[in-house]
DNA sequence: TATGAATGAGTGTTCATTCAT
DNA sequence: GATGAATGAACACTCATTCAT
């Protein structure tokens, strides 16, 4: 479950192992979102990242650990992602134009919308990945925090993850302007001509 | 997560042939929503259902086949509600009290919840899947559309869905007012204090 | 194990059922050389000839019976063939070119030779398809007989069986010429320049 | 039916691997011969081998791989046991003394004659198995090579293919002496009193 | 007489996982 | 520490066959 954020011991990165580590949890979210959880197999995670299939059970308890780090690696990666679009506003506009660059230029890759929906439905009846899933959804309120009021992040933080959905599956969804606006309206914000 | 509403027309069940195919649908969707897709098998829907193994090949050409259907008729049974909800409503607030209603008593059923998300992670790598649910996002534009100008509609539906992973997944997710206000915005209309 | 060569009942033929269990043995037949006796299956046959399912029972008790049947009607077509050609010889050597003749003319579709394999395979192991093939053999060696003296009947037949094997098999099998010599030095005969 | 004639080499048992793959190879043979082709499944094979079933999956990646190498081996021991009684013969009669004696002595299992007509049949529809076969005749031809001339080779070859067929399926076939006799025949010698 | 719905045994194959090396 | 051989449970699916109509 542990996700290795740069905080990973000098000893095993010295060593290479945990960059064996590393690289299977990477090529597993690669292998996910072209065949889904269920395609999602030790023998196909080895072959694509050229490791021994067993690698694979070695630096991983079962499948599911592999998983479960898996989509825990993605999370922070989208996490840092909106956080790096937000840290540098200074007021909840800027804040609003932030979020609508994050989903139109940080997270338009149809295999990472894929990601969320395989998350999402890994989760639903895994209470240690749900955890995941909470807690990545707690930050993106945290990150929020500083230019909304605790409710107004919610309902801005659903928006964006009925986003997620929206443009992975509806035949049209909401544009830049419309995103904006949209923006604006659950903060509560005059709209700008 | 039943369906049959009650207009199950009873030649149907009288011929036997239908009815058992229902069944089948039916009993699938329990099983995806407490399996997921993944563990959703023949022999598992088959026992679920009382039927013999030979049954569900019998009736689905291969199991894509019956959890397509079993998809289908789940984008069925929700839009039925969200339709039957909105219906009554003659104006715009009148619509947001029924989306708002629909949300809160019409969709709270976590297995249903699980099944959208298996729904949209089914979905994404399978075209045909993914027409069901665009289908499905399309039949909602429609059933908003007498209240809302199609942007707005798009805003809406999406916010919905939004709600839908919310409310599965996050910590604490928006109650009724807050709902009822997000809807409110979106839709530019004055909110009633 | 019936051929209805000609001597079909009159009342079956008149009502059509005969003619129907035939359609399934010359089906059958077709599907045995493009699918081996492994791949023929009731439903394959059915599909085929173009009949429902439950005729393939209907007509016959199981797989096998019809498949016998099919092998049965497969030995005498050959058997009626190489017949129909050795009847108007008068000679030894116009027999020996009538021989010639049926394996160059008579017998050069190779769904046929890989029905003979399929027959022999088939046979093996069952006493009541050996039967068939032991008849097939024996009435061969009739058509020989006003020939040639039993046992070279069965040299020639011998070698025109391992022809079929040749054939279908070899990188390269002897031409009409050499097939001519061959008959010609078995049955004793000189050679003609 | 067996194979690992003793020149099995003693490093491969050592090793474990080669032999069990080679036990499931000539063991397949076994089970081809007794229940054909369409009767030859993994749990049949692995049963009679007393190996675990996912081992037939472990060591041939499909079924096919494993008839396929099967008939491979059988094709090589036939063409084994053709050589070494041909290769001391000096001339043409002693070739054919050999070729009677491998008729004879060499190739009187039925469970061998079986196999014949097994390998024929399967290889008919599948150009990797009729290279199997191709390949065997051809050495076939080789070993005749010294003695005869190319197309009296191929008419030998192809009277040995057809006395394989009769042995098995016939109900009554050539013995020792007529063999001979038309083996010295279509080689054109004269023949011995 | 003729049909097709229905069944369950059996198949090929995949794969997580174990474990000796 | 790292590997890959090995295993058996489970899966999707096919099909001969039965039988009610």
């Amino acid at each position: 479950m542990q996700v290795n954020v740069g905080s990973m011991p000098a000893a095993a990165s010295r060593r290479g192992t945990t960059s064996r580590r590393d690289l299977l949890i990477e090529t597993a979210l690669g292998v996910i979102s072209e065949h889904g959880v269920a395609g999602t197999t030790h023998r196909r995670v080895a072959a694509a990242a050229g490791v021994p299939l067993g690698s694979t059970t070695y630096y991983f308890a079962d499948l599911g650990d592999l998983l479960g780090a898996a989509f825990g690696s993605f999370a922070d990666q989208i996490s840092e992602r909106f956080e790096a679009r937000l840290s540098p506003a200074r007021s909840p506009r800027e804040a609003i134009t932030a979020i609508t660059d994050f989903m139109l230029y940080d997270f338009d890759d149809p295999r990472e919308l894929a990601l969320c929906y395989e998350f999402y439905a890994y989760a639903i009846r895994r209470p240690e990945i749900a955890g995941l899933v909470e807690a990545w959804f707690a930050r993106s309120q945290q990150a929020l925090a500083p230019f909304f009021d605790p409710a107004t992040a919610v309902l801005i933080d659903t928006f964006v993850e009925g986003l997620f959905t929206y443009r992975g599956l509806a035949r049209e969804s909401s544009d830049g302007p419309e995103i904006r606006r949209a923006l604006e309206l659950l903060s509560g914000l005059p709209a700008v001509e």
